[in-house]
DNA sequence: GCACGGATTTGCACTGAGTGCAACAGAGTG
DNA sequence: CACTCTGTTGCACTCAGTGCAAATCCGTGC
C-alpha cells in the first residue's frame, strides 16, 4: 500500500535523470547529432526504456516546459480575484525565478531551445498549451462582455509572448540583463506602444 | 536561355500540386495515417521526388504559410511610413482575405493545422519566423528609445497571436463569424483589458 | 534530325525515430 | 516456494529523411 507513492516517487527520479542527461548530450553535441541509443547507454538504460518515459525525443528536451506552465498556472490561481489580469500573470511568471536552476543552466537550456528548428517548434507549442492553462484562470478577471473566453486566450497569449520575446532578447544579451525588465518593456510596447 | 523562368514555372505548378495532393489527402485519412508514399503515388512522382520540392513532411502541408508571410510583409513595406504600427500590421493582415481559397478550404486547412499534434507545433514555428519578417518593418514606426528593437519583436508577436487566436475561434465557431471583427476583438482585449 | 550537357527524376541502400509484442527480472504476498 | 504485478528489455517492423549514382528529360547548337 505504500508502493505506489514509493513507486512514483522512483519514477520521476528515473525521469529527471534521464531528462538531465539527454540535455546534456544534446547541449554537447547537438540535438540532431545525438541518438536515442546514446542517451540510452549514458543514462545506463535501455532505448526502449527512454519510450517508457518520455512520448519521443522531443518530449526529453522539452519535459520542464510542461512543468513550468503547470507551475505558474498554480500560482496564477493562489493570486488575489480582483486582481488585474496582466498584474496577475506578471506575478505568476516570477515563480521561474525560484526555479533551481543556475544561470548557466538556464542560458545553455535556452540556447539549445532556439538552436534547432524542431525543439523551436516544440517549445512554441507547448507554450501554446500553457494558453490552454492560463486562459480560463484569467476569464474571471475581465469584465463582462461575450467574447470573454476569446479576451482571455488572446490576453494570456499576448503575456506568454512577451515573456518568449524578453527570453529571447536576454539569451542574445547572454545572460546579462534583468529578465522582467525585458518583460516589462516588451509588455509595455504591445499595450502603449 | 528561355529554360530558367520555364524551369521555375513548371516547378512552382508542380509544387502547389503536391501540396494539394497533400493537404486533401491528410484532410481525408488524417496526417500521421498517411505516408509520404500515398502522397507520391497520388500525385504520379516518386517518393523520393518529394523531397526535391519539401524538406520534410510538415513543409508539405504548412508551405503555404511562408508564402502567407511573405505576402503580409510585402504588404506591410508598402504602408505609408507615419502610420501607427498596429494600424499598419491589421491593414498587412488583410491581404490574407485576397487569397485564393473557399471559405470550406481554409476552414479544413485550418482544422488540419489545429488537429494534429506536430502540425500545431510547426504551425505555432512558421507563426514566430513571420515575427523575423515583421519586426524590421515596424521598428522604424515606434518612437526611438532604447530596445527598440525588442519593442518591435514583441508588437509583432503579439499582433501574430492575435491573429491566430482569432483563427482558432473562427474554426470553434465553424468559420461563422467575421475574421477581423475576432482579431479586433482580441487586440482590443490584449491592448486595453 | 541528332548528339551534347545540365538539371531533374528515380531507385537503392542506409540511419534513426517511434511502436507493438512477447519474454524476462525483481519485489511483495500468500 | 510458487504467484502476481510492474517495469525493463530485445526484437522486428514501419516510416521519415538523406546520400549517392544511374537514368531520363529537355533545350541548345550542330
Amino acid at each position: 500500500m505504500v508502493q505506489k507513492p514509493l513507486r512514483e516517487q522512483t519514477r520521476s527520479v528515473v525521469r529527471s535523470l534521464l531528462a538531465r542527461t539527454a540535455i546534456e548530450l544534446f547541449s554537447a553535441k547537438g540535438y540532431d547529432n545525438t541518438t536515442l541509443e546514446e542517451v540510452a547507454v549514458a543514462a545506463g538504460v535501455s532505448r526502449r526504456t527512454l519510450f517508457n518515459y518520455f512520448r519521443n525525443k522531443e518530449d526529453l528536451a522539452l519535459g520542464s516546459l510542461a512543468e513550468q506552465g503547470e507551475l505558474i498556472a498554480a500560482r496564477l490561481a493562489e493570486r488575489p480575484a480582483g486582481e488585474d489580469a496582466w498584474t496577475a500573470l506578471r506575478a505568476a511568471f516570477q515563480v521561474l525565478e525560484e526555479i533551481d536552476m543556475t544561470a548557466e543552466g538556464r542560458l545553455e537550456f535556452i540556447t539549445l531551445l532556439f538552436g534547432n528548428n524542431s525543439l523551436r517548434a516544440g517549445h512554441a507549442e507547448k507554450q501554446a498549451r500553457w494558453q490552454d492553462l492560463f486562459a480560463p484562470l484569467i476569464e474571471p478577471r475581465l469584465p463582462d462582455s461575450g467574447r470573454r473566453a476569446l479576451q482571455a486566450r488572446a490576453i494570456a497569449a499576448a503575456a506568454i509572448i512577451c515573456l518568449q520575446t524578453a527570453n529571447e532578447e536576454w539569451v542574445r544579451l547572454g545572460g546579462r540583463a534583468d529578465l522582467f525588465d525585458l518583460y516589462d518593456t516588451a509588455v509595455q510596447a504591445v499595450r502603449h506602444a
